[in-house]
DNA sequence: CTGTTAGCGCGTTCAA
DNA sequence: TTGAACGCGCTAACAG
């Protein structure tokens, strides 16, 4: 900045107008300057900014695992939102599943003095995390139940609305019950599909079986059909995501039984091979890229006003029918 | 850094020197120092750190679809090696595919100061645009067709070998010729995939058919599918990667084409869900997380050694051998 | 409209 | 072993 001041003959807090586009500087010198700029290929440089000014300009994302479509699909799309608002991002991801590492996660940020956080970390331990937080900086959390803290906002889509309308599509089908894969239990997201899942059931007056153990992944959806396709009884199965419905297709078929001729099979997110598995796989799509949108202009708001925001932040997934599912044969 | 300085009755250097494990400190000081640091839960200002040392302790990450499955999973592995390497990363999306789009996210970065740059932009105008920054700050490649631009170095798998891996494997199951629907042609590695397969091919003395056009999406495979369908000498095929497989599987079983008894299928990449797609695929595997892994700490040696690397640093895939290949029947 | 001065929090250099 | 002075590149406040 000092080359640039002395190369266009003005003081370096002119140049520093320029740059922030101050009002009062006349537009002559104003392009001697950015000429000057251009001349040194000039690089502002944040870090002196962030100290001189205490605003960073970055959020900070913390995640978890990033390799599942939805947090990955959701990093693309807040990163994309964070650039057009004019912040950088950096990220930090949380290396267990406990509270220590999302507090350390997030100490990390707060070090880079990010002026505001997102966490991609929808696990029961991020919340108690985020409840140590000292509230200096406003943090948007991504489908955690925010029940027990309600003074950090969340973003997430109505698990338990998306769950439920899978339900009662396969019940509305004449499936006498639903059998449910649910996801992890330490993932918010998977007892709320599971809630939304036995409140349908219940709400029809239909036995509930018990769900069966999954963790997000095609081995796990596979696992647990090989246990269903077993018991002939069987002819409805609700997967708490489109991995786990993967799986789940594939066991039903290795075992002999048609889908959705003999079992009709749901998934949740609508991940975009759906269409193509076989068969193509009625499933609850959220829009992930909308959430991450959201989550971040949330963020951003709470930044440039300082008013802090609280509460949920629901959005309603729909229900996608394709050739999974099928009126129940008498 | 000033209050524990007075609360510990030290001065702030001392608290510096105690921070960055100094030696000359006593250790009755030192104590007295972190005790303090404790109380007033001390976080150093980064961006202080930055100014006064020039170094941000931070690597950027150029990205660009980070929804694909070997992006993200590099993003993943990258970041958990930068942890542990005692690195923060930030990240910048390229845009659009073009020259502009990668050369402002580099300049973001440098804007940040970042120490070094990996970039999981696999596509033609990224090399472009590499070959325009500045050599002051280390960079690596990954997956990118390092021959034109020999003073980055790169990390990818053998793309070229994997495909002809593939190839091979089809030809010596008797398959007169092999299919092809390749990748995005400006993404380097589907023209290296592309090249390894018509290689392969003409090492054989087989005819080469005109490759199909795909995108990398399921979609783009399942129209290519429905083309080669069409075609009832085509036995084998070859997919530039594992979702426009899926797609190909899918097309060939609505054409009534059974997979591998009518045709055989081969993808690249090894996704989570290949064994349990129908059939479990065979397909080329490569290794992302080591990938992530061998690219950042190709950088961190650049960083720490100051001695800039050059070449390809190649890893070889391997192939899988599922069901969705057969023999020919003869 | 523009320049001068001071300081953001930290590390480095020199003295003590 | 510790402290004082200085500067990193920039912005904010004031002066001109």
């Amino acid at each position: 900045m000092r080359d640039v001041a002395h190369l266009a003959g003005v003081s370096h807090q002119t140049v520093s107008r320029v740059v922030n586009d101050h009002p009062n500087v006349r537009s002559e010198t104003r392009e001697r300057v950015l000429a000057a700029m251009r001349k040194l290929d000039y690089q502002p440089n944040a870090a002196a900014r962030t100290l001189a000014t205490n605003r960073s300009q970055t959020i900070g994302l913390v995640t978890f695992d990033t390799t599942l479509f939805g947090p990955s699909f959701m990093v693309h799309a807040i990163e994309r939102a964070a650039r057009e608002a004019g912040f950088f991002v950096s990220i930090a991801s949380a290396r267990e599943l406990d509270v220590a590492s999302v507090r350390e996660a997030i100490r990390r940020l707060r070090e880079q003095s990010v002026e505001g956080i997102v966490t991609l970390a929808p696990v029961a331990a991020a919340w108690t995390a985020l409840g140590q937080v000292p509230l200096d900086v406003p943090i948007v959390a991504v489908g955690i139940d925010g029940d027990s803290h309600p003074e950090v906002p969340m973003v997430a889509v109505d698990n338990a609305a998306g769950a439920a309308l899978a339900t009662r599509h396969l019940i509305e089908l004449g499936h006498p019950t639903v059998y449910h894969v649910a996801g992890p239990a330490d993932w918010p997201e998977a007892r709320e599909r599971e809630a939304g899942w036995r409140a349908a059931l219940e709400d029809a007056g239909r036995p509930v079986p018990a769900p069966l153990p999954g963790d997000w992944s095609a081995q796990s959806g596979h696992a647990a059909g090989l246990r269903l396709a077993a018991d002939p009884s069987v002819t409805a199965v609700f997967c708490g995501n489109d991995q786990m419905a993967i799986g789940m297709l594939r066991a039903l078929h290795e075992a002999g039984r048609t889908v959705p001729r003999d079992v009709s099979v749901v998934g949740f997110d609508d991940v975009p091979e759906a269409p193509y598995l076989q068969p193509p796989l009625t499933t609850v799509r959220q829009d992930f890229a909308e959430l991450g949108r959201d989550s971040l202009n949330l963020l951003v708001t709470q930044i440039s006003t300082g008013v802090r925001r609280t509460g949920q932040h629901r959005s309603a997934p729909s229900l996608v029918v394709r050739h999974s599912t099928k009126a129940l044969a008498q």
